[in-house]
DNA sequence: AAATCGGGGAT
DNA sequence: ATCCCAGATTT
């Protein structure tokens, strides 16, 4: 005879994972990558929705499988072609990395999405994350994953108070027990959903949610606890942007490294540098300046960049300057890919 | 282990 | 205005 309890039992893993697949089938979204599914059709959103909010993707995702459908039609793309698709989403490497990839694929897959874990790993731009998603989701592997939903959601349910390298292999053992073995993808995509909809990181709604009968964090009343919010950090900076324009070009530059490879700007300054003597010495001997335009802001990571955009009138170029720029029509900046803060400065020059 | 890479949605 | 996101790679 059991004795009574002072507190409520805490549900059992089976049923909470019961509940868990209910509340997914009941209340998930219909999103394009959720049709005809295939491992092409994961990789491409899986690389798309890493650090990226669902609502921005979308988008991006059916323009890029209508214009390459297949690993094929990828393989074959200029990079060029591919990274203006890419053009505002972000974090630019992934773009370089899936048009590597499809090679790679190409030759040594024999045009196949492989379905091992080391395999997919090999890949550029494949991590643990994006190799367990496909694994799950187009092989049906019991590979759980471990986004920034999933940990929150475990972190919470276990109560873990310090994110470390402990409590990492705690969560990854957690999911392995609780992962069904025959719908690997099903659970994987339930936990994200519930983390992006329901286990929020500020005031989850608890009240909502089908795990909170396993939840230590909400027995305790810590789910405002849980995970700790980490500090800010942000570093402000100013950039002068110089838009030289000689006749009707406009002089932008393609950087050569760094994460916005490939991707052409104008060409920019520290603020507090004097940027007349730059223009001087670098690209012409002559120039006025002609507008101010309104600054837009241009932010990654823990970095707030303003961006000061200075119109020139110039003539009489420095031979040198075609080395590293390249003078372009005002109409023809389009065809340029950009970030997105550059762009909306390019969208201003090529309207009259 | 920590820094770095974008942009925008949510609050 | 601040935090965060279906992370990966380099330092």
């Amino acid at each position: 005879m059991p004795q009574k309890r002072t507190h409520s039992p805490q549900l059992g893993l089976k049923p909470a994972l019961r509940k868990l697949l209910q509340w997914f089938s009941s209340e998930k979204k219909d999103l394009p990558w959720r049709h005809d599914r295939t491992p092409y059709s994961v990789w491409i959103s899986e690389i798309m929705l890493q650090q990226t909010v669902v609502s921005t993707v979308i988008p991006y995702f059916t323009k890029w499988m209508k214009k390459f459908p297949g690993i094929k039609q990828l393989a074959r793309a200029p990079e060029r072609e591919a990274m203006v698709l890419w053009e505002g989403l972000g974090y630019y490497s992934r773009c370089r990395n899936i048009l590597l990839a499809s090679r790679l694929i190409t030759k040594k897959f024999r045009g196949k999405i492989p379905d091992h874990y080391e395999d997919l790993r090999s890949l550029p731009g494949i991590g643990d994350y994006t190799a367990s998603a496909i694994l799950s989701l187009a092989f049906r592997k019991p590979y759980p994953v471990m986004d920034a939903n999933v940990k929150r959601i475990v972190q919470r349910l276990l109560a873990l108070k310090n994110p470390d390298k402990k409590e990492e292999e705690r969560t990854r053992s957690f999911l392995r027990k609780m992962l069904p073995v025959k719908q690997p993808g099903e659970f994987n995509e339930a936990m994200m959903e519930l983390g992006q909809r329901i286990c929020l990181p500020e005031n989850p709604f608890c009240s909502r949610c089908p795990l909170k009968g396993r939840c230590l964090s909400f027995k305790s009343n810590l789910q405002n606890k849980i995970p700790q919010r980490k500090t800010s950090g942000i570093i402000g900076k100013r950039t002068r942007l110089l838009i030289l324009c000689h006749g009707e070009k406009v002089l932008i530059t393609q950087k050569q490294k760094g994460v916005l490879k490939g991707l052409w700007l104008f060409p920019a300054i520290p603020m507090k540098q004097a940027c007349e003597d730059l223009i001087k010495k670098r690209i012409a001997k002559e120039f006025e300046q002609t507008a101010v335009l309104k600054p837009v802001s241009h932010h990654y990571t823990k970095y707030r960049d303003r961006l000061y955009p200075v119109m020139y009138k110039v003539s009489a170029l420095h031979a040198a300057v075609d080395k590293e720029g390249k003078w372009v029509d005002r109409t023809a900046l389009r065809r340029f890919p950009m970030p997105s803060a550059y762009r909306k400065i390019a969208a201003l020059l090529s309207r009259p």
